[in-house]
DNA sequence: CCGAGTCGGGTAAGCGCTATCCATCATGGT
DNA sequence: ACCATGATGGATAGCGCTTACCCGACTCGG
């Protein structure tokens, strides 16, 4: 198709202004042929600049777009780690909706810093992205929250979206996780199915996400009268690795009267559980474990791990939807959180 | 869901004009204060300047300078599936590293399909992103290949940067991953582990990376005068539900003869544990299995997957080091692949 | 004391587009 | 016929920024 530039011939990309003299036109009617516009424009014109285009491979200049039309069609996205399946199965989401609607998504990882959030977000916003979706867990004490709130309103001001995942952040629009009513309910089909004695792994303290797991699982235990022992509450990292330490210490503390973990999400769970297996017990035998999101691991683990689902997929997406004002079917309604039992919690008999 | 905040008065965002006439100095000045310059300014509006910008709350519109400078400071990411923790690590190399060199990166999934592929390649390519890392896994028979490869040329004319991941694309840079390698010193390490009987799931015929993992395998096991017969070869999908079923073809087919099976990646191998326990054995007892890449779950399923390890989360980072010519200690080496031997595959005694 | 250098701020010409305004020309109602 | 009325192509003024380029103010050696 296109010919010429042998080897490191560094001709620039064709603009807007080479296609309309290909074509013989001018810029403007290049321009409208183009991209949309509302003005029509004689049907053989187009051709012809249709014709020059492709013979030129050319391509807009989204940057130049950008700039002239003053809207981008970038949207942003804030995790707290990319390889976490959680936020994994998140942007899975963002970016397919995003693709659907034509818009590009750029991503960042917050690496659980606030202090890197805060930065990424003003940084971000020299992108004049459309919409701002922070995926990221917030915390309760976070200090540079008011900076963060500050920026986001000034975003917000200057015409952006932005939309939480999980947390409701007062102002903003956001994707609420129902955390505290799907632990809440796993907590009760526990009980229902028998357990009594209760251990947690949580995140730290003040992690908004883990907070109200926890607090949701205590209430639903408390319908029956239950609690778990202070000492029984360990708050290790809210990773994979912070689930296998957090277990360890519990099976160091003594794992007599425990007889199931509530981890506050599946990477921890699946940590636990090769912490119990590595302590030579058997998860599900002599401790059940229980977590929250059901990543696609959780059905491959071995026993497969009891949750609480959540479609994180469809919440990336949603996300992105209730950002851009095109809510879909369904939208209104709140995302479910669906208690799945599998093996890792038996059945007790009494 | 909350919705709000959307009735502020909606100002444009600071200019950077409005810092110069805050600060009292020209636009070049400002330009000069705020981004860097080869131009020195005078210390007293220099201070005045950011006193200014931070006032003003300035936050320099990228797109502009992208188009003033003629080179954005964007990289290009395609993967084919942001969920697959395979992508996911190397998503999150690349954005590691990016962020270390200041740059922003955009990411888009090809779902695996070539066409799409090309697509997106040619939408990206109006980004003028500054590097493009393709590491959505290649297929020999792309009837979409030229094309694409006449995109990226074309791109690099343009005096972009082309990185692959995996595959070694003729002309481009890329990172190579020793599948053929790693896949043989697996098989070597299984025959010596006294494994006779040998399966395979791998992808779809012609996938690159299945291609070469197989072919490395079979090499290893051709060294001890072994083979896999040609029924137990099964090429279902290269996900974890592709592994599901094509372990159950094999397990359908009957596995009398089957000691090992070696899935060309670790969500099929994943899968397949899960396909054995459901047909009621026992992996690693009555059938072994081994996967490749060593993704984090691999160390958590039961029993523990043997594996060949690759690092991915460093190749992201390599591939844009790459592409950038900011080439590392190390950086010359050839990614190591590196057989890790877990309890799937138990030395048989003979 | 003068011409040749720096130094450093300002002016303005772009970058690749879009959008506004004009000019032109074909209609059509009366 | 004649003018209001649409259409539709073409200049052109920006969009927010960078970067020659210009030019006045200094510094200095001879």
């Amino acid at each position: 198709m296109t010919v010429g530039g042998t080897n490191g011939e560094r001709r620039a990309p064709a603009t807007l202004h080479d296609v309309a003299r290909e074509a013989g036109v001018s810029l403007a009617t290049a321009s409208r042929s183009l991209n949309g516009s509302t003005r029509k424009v004689n049907e053989e014109y187009r051709q012809r600049v249709l014709a020059a285009a492709a013979k030129l491979d050319y391509s807009p200049n989204l940057s130049a777009q950008a700039v002239a039309r003053g809207t981008s069609t970038t949207v942003a996205l804030l995790v707290a780690d990319i390889a976490d399946p959680y936020f994994a199965q998140i942007a899975a989401g963002v970016v397919r909706e995003a693709d659907h609607e034509g818009l590009i998504v750029t991503m960042a990882a917050t690496e659980r810093d606030s202090e890197r959030e805060l930065e990424l977000v003003r940084s971000l916003r020299g992108q004049r992205p459309r919409v701002m979706i922070l995926a990221a867990s917030r915390r309760a004490d976070d200090p540079a929250a008011t900076a963060l709130a500050e920026e986001l309103r000034a975003f917000e001001a200057n015409g952006g979206r932005v939309a939480f995942i999980g947390a409701t952040e007062a102002p903003h629009r956001s994707v609420a996780l129902d955390n505290a009513a799907g632990a809440e309910a796993l907590a009760r089909a526990l009980v229902q199915a028998g357990y009594r004695g209760f251990a947690a792994l949580t995140g730290a303290e003040g992690l908004r996400t883990a907070e109200d797991r926890l607090g949701g699982f205590l209430a639903g235990l408390a319908a029956s009268d239950l609690t778990i022992a202070p000492e029984h509450i360990v708050r290790p990292a809210f990773t994979r690795d912070g689930g296998y330490d957090g277990m360890r210490t519990l099976v160091e503390l003594g794992i007599g009267e425990i007889d199931v973990v509530f981890a506050a999400n599946d990477v921890m769970a699946v940590g636990a559980m090769s912490a119990i297996r590595d302590a030579g017990l058997v998860p599900g035998r002599d401790v059940a474990i229980a977590g929250f999101d059901d990543i696609p691991t959780a059905r491959d683990v071995t026993p497969p791990l009891s949750t609480v689902r959540l479609p994180l997929e469809e919440v990336g997406r949603r996300a992105l939807r209730l950002a851009l004002d095109t809510i879909g079917p369904g939208d209104d309604l709140p995302v479910r959180a669906e208690v799945v039992l599998r093996a890792s919690t038996p059945t007790r008999a009494r």
